[in-house]
DNA sequence: CGAAACATGTCAACCGGTTGCCAAATGATG
DNA sequence: CATCATTTGGCAACCGGTTGACATGTTTCG
């Protein structure tokens, strides 16, 4: 009963399909050597005889083989995957950092899974349940998870997060100082004596940031500050702002980001409001379209690319030590700076009275 | 050295790892019963006892079971994942097909990932390449890959590309005729009787396609139109045409895409040239920050949203055919719309002389 | 009441690699 | 030339599911 495989005819070789991909059976019996030498001969240059692994190489260059990554996971636990989870793809600012992020991966051999979770804290799970198991480590951008699901999540699977600061988890973070301090200096150049800021959602991280340095920065030039919000992030949370910054008698108003900003600008417009000259509008982020409105947006730019990339690599390190060393400096904040446009001048003589 | 592990407790028995997630010999144990008779209950419903399925889900609820991909898909070849290839994630047209994508991926509890060529066709080969063996399907956006490369990729596995007509492979395209006729009619009906053609590149098979709409709509309106290229698709594509487009008399410019019409733009407000009473201009795809500029831009939206999700969705209809016989239907064209702003406007009495 | 049809669950092979352990071959050393 | 160290490559178990074949138990029906 046993051996009923072997009586009859020679049916089909127990490794050889005609049609598939080639694995390392067919190398080996090409080169006539030991599947697991094959392997090894693969993964492990050195392990082998020089000549026998020359021999494997080609067999396998002959037979076109691709190492099937599913295969090789299994076994090991490692999938040559990141995850990356986002809120909104279709976020401006969130395409700098997938960029970034996918371009450090592929060049690490790495591919990225990523998934949105639409702005809501369950899908977010859900998604992250989804992937966890075929990656190797992840990547939240703009998390809506609590600290607590965070920290859990870490304890499974490399994490880093991207613009949130939490205790025990690795987090790419922007130097919010230096660019609010330009931006400042700017405005106080320019002749202001009074600003504002729209502030974002009041759960986000970023925000209260944003307004903390702000508050720290403005006094010190001698400028008043004051804070208008919370409101939603968009077009239209600027929009809504715009009584609310005439009313208060400013200069210049400084908005959570540029969608906010553009907002603000684009109903300033229509309202007869000058730009720059009877208010100036900053904003923050840089994203793509900032550059379109005119006047062109100042605003206060925060690499996201580079946080992506950082992000990525700061996981490739823990996922796959580097032998020379070398480490991903995640401790640096990201330099964030001004870039001066169109929608910021000097205040009317008059304006400020 | 190499024994540490196995030196002190019994080393742990064979299916039962304390810190790793359980798998299916974990509830087989626990329900008493045999590790495949769970892997029925779990994947085929109905294929078991009643009375035996619901022990085996109260186990796997219990021991928090997931299911793991990687084991799952080395036997059956199917992978739940599906493979999205971007010439470039910044480039604002791609944003809606990756959510697009995305969403209908996740929809059916598929995962996406996505890979960046950069333009370049060999990087695109390579990207292919490594997701190939852990893809079910592929979507190609904006290939750079010839003809030939492509139907090869889909004689191996399911492919999908958008904005591409290609023999024997399926492809996502928009239905540039409609947008275009309303384009056209809304020009004609302000008054204009000659039109500027910006075009993109001279490779691309969208620049192309609308070229031959307006060519072939404008006559019918009465009206003259002249081809004005090819240029690179970016702002400065649109900048460096506008000389060109002042020399031609023309009294309304379309671009190759919105990129080129708001460069158009910019240029032609710094020259103190009124837009729209002296040069009307229009673009196509309705990107992120079309409407940013002042005046708004008129434009031909491409729903590239829905492009993604129908390359997804027909993807899965391959890949997993649906019970049902809900098929999704890619015979019909993407319907392109006009987004009239303020771009585009009656021309001054003097200005078509 | 015996046989056929059907339902249910087990066995064991398999997907394609990886890796610990070991035997054989080779080389170095005294 | 004997002895020991080092390479080299094979064996076989393993990762965690899936699935065809089959044994057993239960129903149905002539």
């Amino acid at each position: 009963m046993s051996d009923q495989q072997s009586e009859g005819m020679p049916r089909q070789s127990k490794r050889s399909r005609g049609g598939s991909a080639p694995t390392i059976y067919d190398i080996a019996k090409l080169a006539g050597v030991n599947p697991s030498t094959v392997s090894r001969a693969l993964s492990q240059p050195g392990r082998i005889n020089v000549k026998t692994e020359e021999r494997i190489q080609a067999a396998a260059k002959e037979l076109n083989y691709r190492v099937n990554p599913i295969a090789r996971a299994l076994p090991t636990g490692r999938t040559n995957t990141l995850g990356l989870i986002v809120a909104d793809i279709t976020n401006p600012v969130i395409f700098g950092i997938v960029r970034g992020a996918e371009r450090a991966a592929a060049d690490a051999g790495y591919t990225l899974v990523v998934a949105e979770s639409q702005e809501s804290g369950e899908r977010e799970a859900t998604a992250i349940e989804r992937v966890m198991p075929s990656v190797d480590g992840l990547v939240l951008a703009t998390s809506r998870l609590a600290d607590a699901q965070i920290k859990q999540i870490a304890a499974r699977k490399p994490v880093v997060v991207i613009n949130r600061a939490l205790e025990g988890v690795t987090g790419i973070l922007p130097d919010v100082e230096r660019g609010v301090g330009q931006l400042v200096a700017h405005l106080a150049e320019l002749g202001h004596r009074s600003i504002a800021f729209v502030s974002g959602p009041e759960t986000s991280w970023v925000s209260r940031r944003r307004w903390e340095a702000l508050l720290a920065a403005a006094p010190e030039r001698g400028m008043t500050i004051v804070e208008i919000g919370p409101g939603v992030p968009t077009l239209d949370g600027g929009t809504a702002a715009i009584s609310r910054v005439i009313a208060s008698g400013v200069t210049a108003v400084v908005a959570f980001n540029d969608l906010m900003a553009i907002g603000l600008l684009r109903v300033a417009l229509e309202r007869g409001i000058a730009v720059p000259s009877q208010l100036s509008i900053a904003g923050f982020d840089d994203i793509f379209g900032s550059d379109f409105t005119s006047p062109a947006l100042t605003t206060v730019r925060t690499p996201l690319t580079e946080a992506g990339e950082r992000a990525v690599r700061h996981l490739l390190s823990r996922v796959s030590p580097q032998p020379d060393g070398r480490r991903v400096n995640v401790e640096s904040l990201l330099p964030t700076e001004l870039v001066v446009r169109g929608s910021t001048g000097h205040p009317l003589a008059d304006a400020g009275a």
